[in-house]
DNA sequence: ACCTGAACACCGTTCAAGT
DNA sequence: ACCTGAACACCGTTCAAGT
C-alpha cells in the first residue's frame, strides 16, 4: 500500500535523467569526438568501437551516420583545415601571404600528428581544403601567375610543407620521445655512419649540440624562403 | 607381400622432394616476399598471415627472423631506395644530378605507390637512404652549400619530391581509377565549385581536356625547376 | 528514422611446445 | 636454432531486429 503512494509521486527531479546522449548522434558530433580521439590516441586509437564508447552508443550506431570509416576520417582531415591561416588575397601581398600560410600548415600539422598518417591515404575533397586551395591560388593569381601556373605554383607550395613536416612529425614520434644521451647516439652513429656515410655523419656532429626541434624549424624556413624565391623569379619573368 | 617390396625401392626420384623452403626462412627471403605482396595488393593487401602463406610458413614464423610488423616495414621501405639514381658526386654537375634524383625517386614512389602510405610512419634510418642521402649531400656541397644549408638544402628537394608525390599517388588510386565521363565530373564541380571557389573552378576548366598524368608530370617538373632556381640562387649568393 | 547486439571474417602478437 | 598451432585481444562491417 505504502508503496503505491510512492510509486505516484513523480517529478523532474525524481526521475532518472534521460542518458545524455538525448536525442541521437549527429555527424558533427561523431567528428568531433573522433577528433578527440585522434588527438589523444593517434590514428591507431580511433576505433569504431572506442568511439561508440565515447558516445554512449554501439559502435556500429555510426554506421547509420557515416558509411565507414574512411569517410569518417574524410571528415576529420578537412576539418583541421578550417585553422590553417590564409591572409585575405584582396589586401595581402602575395610571399608574405604564402609564408603565414606555410608556417601555419606546418603548425596545423605538428598540433594534430595524426595528419601525417591521413595525407597518404586521404583524397582531399573536402569544403575546407578546398576554400584553402581556392584562397591561395588566388593569391597567386594577384602575384601575376597566370592559366596552369597558378595551380602548379600552388601545387609547389602545398607539396613542400607536408613533404617538410610529415617526416618531421616521425621524427618527434619516435626519436623525439626517446631521452638518448646525445653521447650515445653519437657513438652509435660514429660507427656506423662515419666511415660509410661522410656527409651525413659531418651534418650530424654540426647539429650535434643544437635544440632539434630548432634546427627543423629553420631547415623548414630555409628550403620556404627557396621555395618562394623560385617562385619569385618565374612571376617577374 | 608385394606392398613390402614395393615400400623397400626408394631413390631420390620416388621420394617426395622436400618442402622447397628448405632450410628455413632468411631475412631477405621474407623482406622480398613482402615487396611482392605491397606491390601487388597495397599495404592494406600484406598481413603477416598472408606473407606466411607465400612462404610456405606459418604466419608466426616470420616472428623469430623480425621483431614484429612494423619492422618489416622498415625493411621494405628501405629496400626500395636502391632503385634510386644518384650520379655520382665527383663527376656530375649539381643541378642535372639533382633533377634526375628528382624525378627518380618520384617514379620510384609511382612505381610502388604503397610507399605513399610509409613515409608518415617510417622512420627512415635504413642503409639505403642513409645512402642516397650522404650522396645527395655530398652533391651539395661540390655545389658550394656549407654547414646547415647542405643539409637544408637536401632536406628541401626530398621534401618537395615527396609532399608533390604522395597526393599524385592517392589521386591515381582514387580518381585515376574510375572512368569518370569528363562532363559528369564537370556537372558536378560547377554545382557545387563554381560559385564558392573560383579560382579552383577556373584552374579546373584549364585542364580539363588534358591528360591529368602528363598534367601531373608538368606540375612536378614546374615545381622542381622553382626549388632549383631557389637553391642556385643561394650557391651564388 | 535511428540504434542495438550478435556474428563474420579478418587482424598482430605471445607463448608453450615441438623438432 | 628455427618453426608451429592454439589462443588472446583486438579490428571493420553487415544485418536482422528492435524502438
Amino acid at each position: 500500500m505504502l508503496g503505491l503512494v510512492t510509486k505516484q509521486f513523480s517529478s523532474v527531479w525524481t526521475r532518472e535523467e534521460r542518458p545524455p546522449k538525448a536525442p541521437g548522434l549527429s555527424r558533427d558530433q561523431i567528428v568531433r569526438a573522433a577528433l578527440d580521439l585522434l588527438d589523444a590516441e593517434g590514428v591507431e586509437g580511433l576505433s569504431m568501437r572506442k568511439l561508440g564508447a565515447r558516445l554512449n552508443a554501439g559502435a556500429t550506431s555510426i554506421y547509420w551516420h557515416v558509411a565507414n570509416k574512411d569517410e569518417l576520417l574524410e571528415l576529420c582531415y578537412d576539418r583541421v583545415w578550417v585553422d590553417v591561416v590564409v591572409l585575405d588575397p584582396e589586401t595581402a601581398h602575395w610571399r608574405p601571404a604564402l609564408s603565414t600560410f606555410a608556417h601555419s600548415l606546418r603548425s596545423t600539422i605538428l598540433r594534430h600528428p595524426w595528419l601525417a598518417r591521413l595525407l597518404g591515404r586521404i583524397p582531399g575533397l573536402g569544403p575546407n581544403l578546398l576554400s584553402v586551395s581556392d584562397r591561395i591560388m588566388r593569391l597567386m593569381q594577384r602575384a601575376g601567375f597566370e592559366g596552369l601556373e597558378i595551380s602548379f605554383a600552388t601545387g609547389t607550395v602545398m607539396a613542400y610543407v607536408m613533404g617538410q613536416t610529415i617526416p618531421e612529425v616521425t621524427w618527434r614520434e619516435t626519436m623525439g620521445k626517446q631521452e638518448i644521451q646525445p653521447g650515445d647516439l653519437m657513438n652509435i652513429l660514429e660507427k656506423t655512419t662515419a666511415d660509410d656515410f661522410p656527409e651525413l655523419f659531418a651534418a650530424f656532429r654540426d647539429t650535434r649540440d643544437m635544440d632539434p626541434l630548432e634546427t627543423q624549424r629553420m631547415s623548414f624556413s630555409y628550403g620556404l624562403e627557396c621555395v618562394l624565391d623560385g617562385l619569385e623569379a618565374r612571376v617577374n619573368a
